[in-house]
DNA sequence: TATGAATGAGAGTTCATTCAT
DNA sequence: AATGAATGAACTCTCATTCAT
């Protein structure tokens, strides 16, 4: 609900800067051609692409995005929002269980689409915003969770941390098919929920607790893009 | 067992090609020092670095492999081949569950090891290295599979692409916590294995069909360079 | 006394150009703006950062200057106004020798206090500025120098182009320790002065004729950026 | 006498690296290109220029020298060493006056004849090569104003740090005139000649300590090329 | 006329690939 | 056959200059 990104504010009282008619134009058309681009090369997309595609020159991406990581950071921002809202949205739903499928839907339909998401998702931009996105997502998660256990429709043994490595995982689906066969993901989804109700057997492996989830989805490549710099 | 690499022949008693010997321990060599830098470093790492681990010139490596993209290809073949084997091996198991779950961490213990492994599982577009990967796989997994299907211990509508796409998917879980954790996968295989289980509710996307499957391993993204490009 | 810059006319009654005010005070802005950043920073400082730090747009500059290299040019045609000024105003001291002082004195006292204009006067190539500004010295100069030779207080070999080389030669002082010694200028000067002073050995190279002098002022470097270029 | 720079050792003993044959030649291409361009056009010049000039691609100079500030310092490391080379030889003529003479037509020669090694000199490089330069020098230069002030040669107020600054000041002719007049620079240095002899005025301003004449050199500008980096 | 957004050439640097030795 | 030097395209980013508003 709440917009980390842009403010399209009421463009009527204030007329502070007016001239902003193709500056802003220029803005969104570089966001847009960002997001498609990195949507579907991935976060290594060159900004020349980026600029091209946006049919507007590099120069211009470097006036409204002081570099390559901040661009990327304000797309994924928006990303994130829709994807934070999507989730969050699942709350309202009543049936515990469908709550739950809700919940992986929601995040693996906005992921699946969008290989650099996926790979800011997996930490391979930055950890401030892992750092947020986490924030806002473990407590609905958790609520999610303890309702779906509490109606006894999941197993017991299952912790916060799965729900998140599991929408993780099944993602990589769309690494493998996402181009040929889009909505794939859906059958390793069920596959994966059925694993998840109750009577399954004995886990041998321990959970990562919500601190080490979190640290292991930030602590972990961060080659690709340049960090802040300084 | 069987392997594709290397292909250490006898013509110790004709001096005219003396070589013959030290060419096949430098592309061993090689392919060593490559899994190695990438496994740690992720295929990103340059060639360069590969051919000094490997204590040869990079011209050493251009004669062997035509680029560093067939080098990964390579790379894979020799990890297939120890992951083949190890397949292979689980044909014996006489319980169809055990063979199946054996299949299951043999797989994911060889490439949850191997950052570069992975990436190049989930990136390469060489055709005919995968296809061969696949033939050598396809059968033994096909077998695996139905022997459980008429032993009853899996779903019905399980087909032999997914076993496959799960290996893959759960292979993600290393991308995630492996070095901190690096044994987090079998809980995640463990889920998953429930979910495999006979008795499942029905999924709503088919499977890919195996040549599906076989294209979506090798049609894709170019993760690594541009190929050859002219 | 005479300004090559500013020329606020007064046609206040024609309301056809009320620019015309605006204009030269924008104008104004920025050379002071230019001349305060490029003093500081020196030239390699952006036009970015003047226009700002004039309270204008880029464009503006563009529409008082034809580029960078001429707003250059400006600054220092401003400074020299002042420069001549206090020139001129050195004619008007009787004792020849302490008007030849304080000539140094005038031109160092401007210039060893902005980075910029050193940088300019010794890098500038606009030759019809440095033309002018050459127009309106080399007659004073000629004149202190022509007294003081009559009066017998300096060496009869000097020549009118050695006292600009020496004026720029110790603004370079200013360039090494202008910041912490902001008068370290005079200990040179003073060096100088006593070697201008009569019965100096004979200089085996020649003073450049006040062509070749107004040359090498104009000819030259391209410290600041390729001109015009078509 | 001691050597910076390379040492073209005795190539006869150890053939270590034998190949070093064209890369060498390249090499040495490269530093010559880099000294006559850097002499002509500072060094802001570019390493596209430099190759260029080498007759060889951008990539060859990167595989000599990790970026374009070690290619300078390499550079000027041989300079540095002529120069300094030049100066120590001055401490063997006997007549203290004559040794003075010559300590400052050595490094004005040096020094008028490469505008890269002018700026570098004037701090606009690295404090460390500026530090070695001067643990170089400032005994040698004390030594020979001592020994001409003892023989009354030199005004007894003159100080280590006057004959830095004074070469310093008078290359500056070199930016102004040395292209067409490369030899100007004597006429100026003989007119400080005559001011530096005993009888001359009183000086306002004291000289620099050493300690902030090598301060002073060091601090300062430092704009221009990109810190080691780490 | 003033603005500041857009442009694109150019700088430093890296690396897959080629080729002389 | 092996080496590693050479190449050049590509990447990120800056800035003088132009141009639509």
């Amino acid at each position: 609900m709440a917009t980390i990104a842009a403010e399209t504010s009421t463009d009527d009282l204030a007329p502070s800067r007016p001239q902003r008619k193709d500056a802003a134009r220029n803005r969104d058309l570089l966001i847009a051609a960002a997001r498609e681009v990195f949507a579907r090369r991935g976060i290594e997309a060159s900004l020349d692409d980026v600029a091209r595609h946006a049919g507007v020159g590099v120069g211009t991406a470097y006036r409204h995005f002081p570099n390559k990581y901040e661009l990327l950071t304000a797309i994924m921002a928006q990303s994130i929002d829709d994807f934070v809202a999507a989730i969050e949205a699942t709350l309202d739903i009543d049936d515990p269980w469908a709550a739950l499928v809700a919940f992986f839907e929601a995040g693996l339909t906005v992921q699946t689409r969008d290989r650099g998401l996926r790979e800011v998702l997996l930490g391979v931009h930055d950890a401030e915003t892992m750092t947020r996105v986490q924030d806002r997502l473990m407590g609905p998660i958790g609520t999610l969770l303890k309702r779906a256990k509490k109606a006894g429709v999941v197993r017991k043994d299952l912790e916060t941390s799965d729900l998140g490595m599991i929408v993780t995982m099944i993602c990589s689906i769309a690494d493998l098919a996402g181009d040929t066969h889009p909505e794939l993901w859906r059958r390793y989804l069920e596959l994966c929920l059925d694993g998840l109700k109750p009577g399954g057997t004995r886990l041998s492996a321990a959970a990562l607790s919500d601190a080490d989830f979190r640290a292991a989805m930030i602590t972990h490549k961060q080659t690709v893009t340049t960090p802040p710099a300084r």
